[in-house]
DNA sequence: AATGAAAATCTCTTTTTCAGAATTTGGATG
DNA sequence: CATCCAAATTCTGAAAAAGAGATTTTCATT
């Protein structure tokens, strides 16, 4: 039993589906596959039923998962106890709306818990303007998307700033083209049935994702909003479609269930300058890796 | 940071030596350096201080020694927890009496503690009779000391019946010759001036193993006693030299410190069946290793 | 029945772990 | 102060494990 494969079981177990969990974790899904067989034959006990497509956890199953969330949490704590200098002091993160609304308050909430010297000061913004300001030293560090090769084709810039700062990849996203109620299933752009595409402002790496798988079948202008519960609003006129992950779009409990269309996914980078970085970094770091695939409410060891 | 990089750590730490802690678990010491290493740079501290040849926790160290406590212990409760049938019922351990002194109270605390429905019957012998209980079905397992090749070659029937049992290391026992108090140093059998070895009864491994020391230099009788205080009693007479592991000699805390010669390594197996193993058999053996280089009185995670 | 997606299996490559030899270090002893 | 001894570390090659990718199987959906 080693915390690695607990990782992986908690991925699995939350998202019941290993395919979706090699995502989560950044592995292969045969290997997955792997690591559960393995566990289930370290533990002599059978952790998932296999009905189907559908992983969900036995009996057996739901006690290891509580088990499995204490002990990675309370190997969160001991590796924050033994920090030879403790953080204090102010922590100054940028991040993109998304990951603030869907992954960051349970982070947040443990950070404050375990570092509660440390202020954190939190900025809002597209992927761009937060990688520019970390390299300015105007931020600590930032969660951005990482772009995709065609996005930092277009921008070299972009990219040569990327290339220069640490990063390491913290949650993976899947971005979806959220459709109208009622609109038929789609395949490419060229199915849209709309007059335009919902999203934030240009640094936005999901909307120049979006716009690039756009612009291959057809001509759709971008409307620009300053929120994704604006983003969801103008998809409900029927006139629009949004752009957003499904971790966002999961939380906002729409009344109607969307049809949409899946774009891929797309990796949430933490990025820093490469030399000085706080104490108070590592620190998140480490909370914002422990909450990768975790649930938080079973935290308090 | 795994568990078994913990299990490690935690030998290192009780031990204060990195030689000492590879024979408890197994490994070869460079093996367990470079474990130490890892963990120190996966964790950013420094968890002993090398002062000379002594490993002397660091105040990080200390605070990450109780996390390890508490993460071995919720370790071993997710997988007694997980098991499909609760063990229930009687288990019949044999044990030796020096394991029964010095390993067994933490143990079978915890075990009770975890599976109050299981009755355990607990009884004491020699190796040689206890391997021949279990291969009879009179008991289910039992507790007993691998004999090194010389005392197989004496005793080809021992040597068979243990080939057709399953056994594990579980402990890892220092053998020693205690001396009275003021006898010289020795080297060898040659130098003991006692008329008599005191040790348990015949079918005891540890006697064996040191009257087959003994007969290469000199012919010594030995006298046989009922229990270690007696052998104790007998070697404070100063006519006797005793037979027993460090464990149990440690736990005797003697007034006086006594001159000891080692005898080198024994390891402790726990035998049983290859078939027919009953459910509460394997939750001891879980607990027993567990137990094996860890600090009991932490183990309320 | 055909299709498609997801999990499992298989195979090969890469990485990690481990053992054993060689080296270094520090303490003890003459 | 030199010598010896034991313990830790470093180094190197072999063995084991993990991981990726291709292939197969399985099961829902059409």
């Amino acid at each position: 039993m080693d915390l690695s494969s607990i990782e992986i079981f908690l991925a699995v177990a939350s998202d019941r589906s290993v395919t979706k969990a090699a995502r989560a974790v950044g592995r292969v899904p045969s290997n997955v596959t792997t690591r559960i067989q393995q566990l289930e034959e370290d533990l002599g006990a059978c952790l998932f039923c296999r009905d189907g497509k559908k992983m969900t956890l036995t009996r057996e199953g739901e006690t290891f998962f509580t088990y499995a969330n204490r002990l990675m949490a309370l190997a969160l704590e001991a590796r924050q106890a033994v920090r030879p200098l403790a953080p204090s002091g102010t922590l100054r993160v940028g991040t993109m709306e998304s990951t603030a609304a869907s992954r960051l308050p349970a982070a947040l909430t443990q950070f404050n818990q375990m570092w509660p010297d440390v202020s954190l000061q939190l900025t809002m913004g597209a992927s761009r303007d937060l990688a520019r300001d970390v390299l300015a030293d105007a931020l600590d560090c930032a969660l951005i998307a990482r772009p995709p090769k065609t996005v930092r084709q277009d921008d070299r810039d972009f990219d040569a700033e990327l290339e220069a700062l640490a990063m390491e990849t913290v949650f993976v996203e899947d971005l979806l083209i959220v459709l109208p109620s009622g609109h038929p299933a789609i395949k490419s752009a060229a199915d849209l049935r709309v007059g335009a595409l919902a999203a934030l402002e240009p640094g936005c790496t999901y909307r120049r994702i979006a716009e690039n798988w756009a612009r291959q079948s057809s001509a759709l202008p971008t409307s620009e909003l300053g929120s994704y519960h604006a983003i969801l609003a103008s998809v409900a006129t029927g006139n629009t479609a949004g752009v957003m992950p499904k971790s966002v779009l999961d939380l906002m409990h729409w009344p109607a269930v969307l049809p949409t269309h899946q774009l891929g996914p797309v990796e949430t980078l933490l990025v820093s300058r490469r030399d000085n970085r706080p104490s108070a970094f590592s620190a998140f770091h480490e909370v914002l890796s422990a909450t990768k695939s975790r649930d938080m409410r079973l935290a308090t060891n």
